[in-house]
DNA sequence: CGTATTGTTCGACCATGTCAAATCACCCAG
DNA sequence: CTGGGTGATTTGACATGGTCGAACAATACG
């Protein structure tokens, strides 16, 4: 009946999966009236009637010119949780500064359900501006340096358990997609402390990633961006390296001095 | 049962009506145990369960150390719904140079179902940061100067619905509660094209607020606020608000030029 | 070791989510 | 003004599946 994954026997509410079906489908779809939505998810009219009423009631779902799209407390949920990210609370200033420093992108990346989300994106004000980047959206671990980065940090069942859900997925010619020479990279990615970005993600893009450590575990990344043109030679290979970690070390010294004086 | 408003005889889908109050008691209250949901909820524990099962899986929620959040896929999702918004998209960049100039926050807000919900808030150095002025969080009109720009410009049927709906609420002693004193607040705000706010939603906090003019209609505000140590005077009573309505403009002709190269 | 607490499974009942069909609202073409 | 077509909405009836309670498992604590 549904298309999505993990739909095994466990115990769980359909017509929860079908609300959400329906607000995925006017994220990826754009706006669309009830007979498009019931059209597609393959449900009666009166049903997906039923659902947007109870979404639009609470304000997860709004009626614009005949057709539906998601509401902003959905942008409301959203923030509040990003508001709760101690990297977040703690690395804007600093991301501000490296990107004022160096002119170009720099990201904060936190990982949840071993998926990487790009929690905030600064500077790059000569950088043009490539759509696919933005803040909010999803990135496979293997195809960026902060998603590197991360994996370099985990244990081997956490590992395995990533890689089996979500797979090597390529995203240009560079990507990384061979178990073994991910295993390779990780493994010198502890050892240097940081993470490249060879063209991995995007074609013309490199990038260099740094991971913040808070008192148990990675918490998440600092990352720089930039056309290839620019990020190269020396540059690429220590200067940048170094502003990172140090950006990134900041952040843990702004995030584990705070949660000191929490108690 | 349901403590929610519109309550009514409604047609409606109960089940995804706890989903969502799962969610929004954990956005609000912080991180909780199914226990502790199915406690304050009313509701078998495994009930609770199955909703965060669904939730999980779908990444609408994770748990973390024992207790469930809200998932970073309210972020992606709400973060889409933001730059699908002309005036997230053309805003952004008047609104920083705004920033730059005055030294004060500049504010982007749109309205949905007769609330404001700020997409953007930029600059602000010398400000003293206060804690519940934040992007995302939802606002009554009648407490901002963005909000009566708004209210300003709706036809009275519109305005009636809105008010019935949300109230005359108050947030300051200086706050707008009667219906007629807020009519005429309107008509000068009509007249004089922009809206001022006389620490009405925060003691201490003084703003401008403008609106932008869409094909049909008002497509949002830009508005700029700080301490009313700095607005105030002559600064207050004409510079803010000739700043604030060319930064609208702007933001209107980058806008509508925009929609007429689309086709 | 017991005891308390929370998470999870299971089975059964009946609320309710679902669909099809009928009705209504709206828009154009003629 | 009329009629036909499209999409939104209402209604009623059926069976799915959402719900709860109770039993069970897992964990923590003394």
């Amino acid at each position: 009946m549904s298309n999505h994954p993990a739909d095994d026997g466990q115990t769980g509410i359909k017509s929860v999966d079908t609300s959400l079906d329906i607000v995925e489908t006017l994220t990826t779809e754009g706006p669309m009236t009830i007979t498009e939505l019931a059209e597609v998810l393959d449900r009666s009219p009166s049903n997906v009637l039923a659902h947007l009423r109870t979404l639009e009631r609470r304000g997860f779902a709004v009626k614009e010119n005949d057709r539906y799209r998601p509401g902003l407390r959905y942008y409301e949920v959203g923030n509040s949780i990003k508001e709760n990210y101690p990297l977040y609370v703690h690395g804007t200033d600093p991301a501000d500064e490296l990107a004022a420093d160096t002119g170009e992108y720099v990201w904060l990346m936190v990982v949840e359900q071993g998926l990487g989300y790009y929690l905030y994106k600064t500077g790059g004000e000569d950088a043009v501006e490539s759509g696919a980047y933005t803040t909010g959206s999803r990135w496979r671990l293997n195809a960026t340096a902060s998603g590197k980065v991360v994996l370099a940090h985990m244990d081997d069942d956490e590992l395995d358990e990533v890689l089996d859900a979500h797979g090597l997925h390529s995203m240009t010619p560079n990507t990384i997609t061979d178990r073994d020479a991910l295993e390779a990279e990780l493994e010198t990615i502890r050892e240097q402390g940081f993470a490249r970005d060879r063209e991995e993600a995007a074609v013309g893009i490199r990038g260099v990633a740094a991971p913040v450590r808070g008192l148990d575990g990675v918490i998440g990344t600092v990352s720089l961006s930039g056309p290839a043109s620019r990020i190269e030679g020396e540059y690429f290979q220590s200067k940048l390296p170094q502003l990172v970690t140090e950006t990134a070390d900041i952040i843990r010294i702004k995030h584990n001095g705070a949660r000191a004086v929490d108690r």
